[in-house]
DNA sequence: CTAGAATTAAAACGAACGTTTGAATTAGAG
DNA sequence: CTCTAATTCAAACGTTCGTTTTAATTCTAG
């Protein structure tokens, strides 16, 4: 058997498998789900699963990677091109964001039936408490953070560096948190019962935007900062 | 036996508990966490857990309360205050934000032994999968979140209600993943090896509160209203 | 068509789970 | 002290878990 016949016999099952525990995942977390209901909602054998992934801990970077890998991809090579463009001139800390924050809800709500699951599967996964997807989240994102903080760096020359550290760190929360939609406080209690889901996200961009730029751009808050503690402030290099 | 001796020879073995399974579920998370390895931990017998609090998740609704209780209170409390203070006149967002966020930060930090663990874990059970859970904390929050909305609406009248229950929850997005701490991207790596926890606090606090303002104070997005969204807008009463 | 690899299927494995049971122990009230 | 209720304890319950095994089936290269 050929590979690409391969590729294309299994692709059926090894992606039901896949969108399946996307959406497990998603709605009940890691732990929640079990292979069985995984594999009895993708309607295939529950040995299929280890079969083609080897194990449920390989099966969930399997889900993360499908859509990570085209997400960090996009971001890298907008973050290029933004930067090409101003030839050398640091960027504005508005077309920083958007590339990473705006790619992540683009592309996540322009895949057909699955982006919309996998972007709150993602807000789950940033804060899922168990140690081997820290551990691949971490090793996934390495990368394009390492960039991106650079990039903020030379956006934003006259804010500490760790004090970008930190706020980039509450964006991502913010993001996290306002993607996994439903409000575990019902905050927001009646919603969209008449619209789609589609016009909820297209809302959402440019109100998450306003927040994390107007947080991105607050005065800096008054801390008295010791020495020892200036010296080991993280990544200033 | 007497209510008041019970609850003494009742005091240890179910602040034990209560104890380990906050470090727990903080940890590995409710479904990563098992009776036993949280009844071991306490070094009490299995079934102490099931006679003190009837099941798994009786024993995670206490384990929130007995923290939530406390917090939620003070933010009553501390709200009430500035407004009879205010004396009818609107509260200034920045005092609203501390009153809700500060005082989370404050009390959880304050109590001894488990005010840190109960931090992280409650930013953990924000986006926790489990259905109870989510019940639990949205009736929880009710009160006190209806409470600081209204404060928000009077302080900020030029602003939408819709854009500030959206902000609210990018809010405690922001929050609720930088208290969680143990970053699961690795942003911040090399983190306070010379230093105690207590100052990571110290710190936190105002330069959260700092983003926190910058991002409800930010420039209104510039979003296409349909007549139809604007009727189902939330809480736009 | 046929040999052989890839895939699916059914069944079972041992381990870990939440919970329950019933006896043993502890502690306070009269 | 004695009786009784509260608590602790060891053991077991039935279920579900991830994974493995082994056989049946499907598919394809030659």
């Amino acid at each position: 058997m050929t590979k690409q016949s391969q590729e294309l016999t299994q692709k059926d099952t090894r992606e039901r498998i896949l969108d399946a525990a996307e959406l497990m995942f998603m709605q009940h977390g890691y732990d929640g789900s079990s292979m069985r209901t995984v594999t009895s909602e993708a309607g295939v054998n529950l040995a299929a699963a280890n079969y083609h992934f080897g194990s449920k801990e390989a099966l969930m970077q399997a889900v993360l990677r499908r859509r990570l890998d085209v997400i960090n991809q996009e971001r890298m090579r907008l973050l290029d091109e933004a930067e090409a463009k101003a030839g050398g001139k640091p960027l504005k800390p508005s077309v920083i964001i958007d590339c990473f924050f705006g790619t992540l809800l683009r592309v996540a709500a322009d895949q057909k039936a699955g982006g919309e699951t996998f972007l709150r599967l993602l807000g789950r996964t940033i804060t899922d408490p168990s140690d081997f997807i820290r551990t691949f989240m971490s090793s996934e994102y390495a990368d394009v953070l390492e960039r991106y903080k650079e990039a903020l760096f030379r956006s934003l020359p006259d804010v500490p560096k760790a004090e970008i550290v930190w706020r980039f760190h509450f964006m991502l929360g913010a993001t996290s948190y306002a993607i996994t939609g439903t409000d575990s406080l019902r905050l927001v209690t009646d919603w969209q019962v008449d619209e789609g889901v589609a016009e909820q996200e297209e809302n959402l961009l440019p109100r998450l935007m306003s927040f994390l730029l107007g947080g991105l751009r607050a005065p800096l808050p008054k801390i008295e900062i010791s020495v020892e503690e200036a010296a080991s402030a993280p990544f200033v290099k």
